[in-house]
DNA sequence: TCATAATGTGACCGCCTGGTCATATTATGG
DNA sequence: CCATAATATGACCAGGCGGTCACATTATGA
């Protein structure tokens, strides 16, 4: 799971470092834009102003670069989760969820292009080990919250007619969405997310975690 | 905003309609397997058994073949939508939605490929008029939900501490989110929603709409 | 200093793309 | 029957793609 997707051959390791970075940085900013099947290995060397002779020293090939840019954003994401948590109190079940939103728009923030690449990953049909890419997001997320779900129902916190698994499919696609319209200005159903300042984006926050709340957990429990 | 996007040439529309029509699913197949750029008029063609040229009298040029197939999927997804809902009560809220959600379900079933299309254009960046194309789509749902909630939120159906437009975000972000979990597979948080059958999925609708009540209506409202 | 290894280079390859057009085939109606 | 219009065809074009390779340049260390 936690195995790296493709290693770089050496001499892209023997870079110095600044060197890697915009060398990562150009591939990017190119995936994210046309997604991988579109994506030019030309324009990408273009843009750096280097060889394509030199690009493939670096990687064996389109697929190994790819996979190794995925590589940079799944290690990312998950450091951002973890470290928005860690230090809020973790026993409150949708106290987590508005933490992971948080952490989820301070990464498309600094990272705005790494996210566009994987929303093309999602609905592009030929991407390499597309399943796999997808499934070490995705399950990073069902992992995440499964078992803090489990342990919500466990302790009463969370409507016992409803299966914890569909409390985590709820909450994932609202995250998911709620991300995806922050990134993606026309898939924000109108509320203009996208470039809204911080407290009018907590305010949406908070109202949307109210709204799990009232949902999900038992009808007797207060606000 | 009912007009249509794009016409085909009149030798197109000499065609007898079987000939139109597998013309139009050819295009709706190879556009929903590799979205607009990498879609290849040569595999359209190859498929049909005709001659490039021949596709060319039909249609000016590739655009415009994208355009006249996104219609149609406008088109049908409207008649969809409008005949599900007619006859049933107007007058809740949420039965709509559940109305909306069953047709959406019912959609997808009878025109997986129409569906494939609209997600491609969702998540790729050079369609053209991409903008005015997802504009037409998620418009019509905002429309068509907006009135709905103004109307319920007047009536007191709605909860008063969250804005109707932000209601609809969310009854919006979970019926999309729900039907694309139902049209690809990872992207349905585990909950196994392709290929479920008709019964169970019936059930899942249920009980995200059921919480789609308990979050929304006021608080003192009965289920 | 010099042999060797590591790295950089861009012309080139085969393949595919959207699009064109001169030509062949078929339909039409007087 | 035949002239004309409508339609069908596929070889061809310029351009872009991922990938290769013989060669030029630079770094290394004895």
């Amino acid at each position: 799971m936690d195995t790296l997707l493709a290693q770089p051959k050496q001499t892209f390791v023997n870079l110095p470092p600044e060197k890697r970075e915009s060398i990562v940085r150009a591939a990017v900013s190119e995936f994210a834009e046309h997604g991988y099947q579109r994506a030019s290995l030309n324009n990408i060397v273009k843009r750096l102003g280097i060889s394509k002779g030199s690009l493939y020293q670096y990687f064996d090939n389109k697929e190994a670069l790819f996979l190794h840019v995925f590589d940079h954003f799944t290690l990312q994401v998950k450091w951002y989760v973890k470290a928005s948590v860690t230090g809020s109190g973790r026993d409150d079940f949708f106290g987590v969820a508005r933490q992971v939103l948080l952490a989820g728009i301070a990464f498309i923030d600094s990272h705005p292009e790494y996210f566009q690449v994987y929303l093309k990953v999602l609905f592009e049909r030929d991407v390499p080990r597309r399943e796999e890419l997808v499934a070490r997001v995705r399950l990073f997320s069902l992992e995440y919250f499964g078992p803090l779900a489990d342990r919500a129902m466990g302790q009463g916190l969370l409507r016992n007619d409803i299966p914890a698994h569909k409390v985590v499919f709820i909450l994932d696609a609202m995250l998911d969405r709620f991300l995806q319209g922050y990134a993606q200005p026309y898939l924000d159903g109108g509320l203009a997310l996208a470039g809204m300042s911080a407290g009018r984006l907590d305010d949406e926050i908070d109202s949307m975690v109210a709204v799990l709340r009232t949902g999900l957990q038992p009808s007797g429990t207060g606000e």
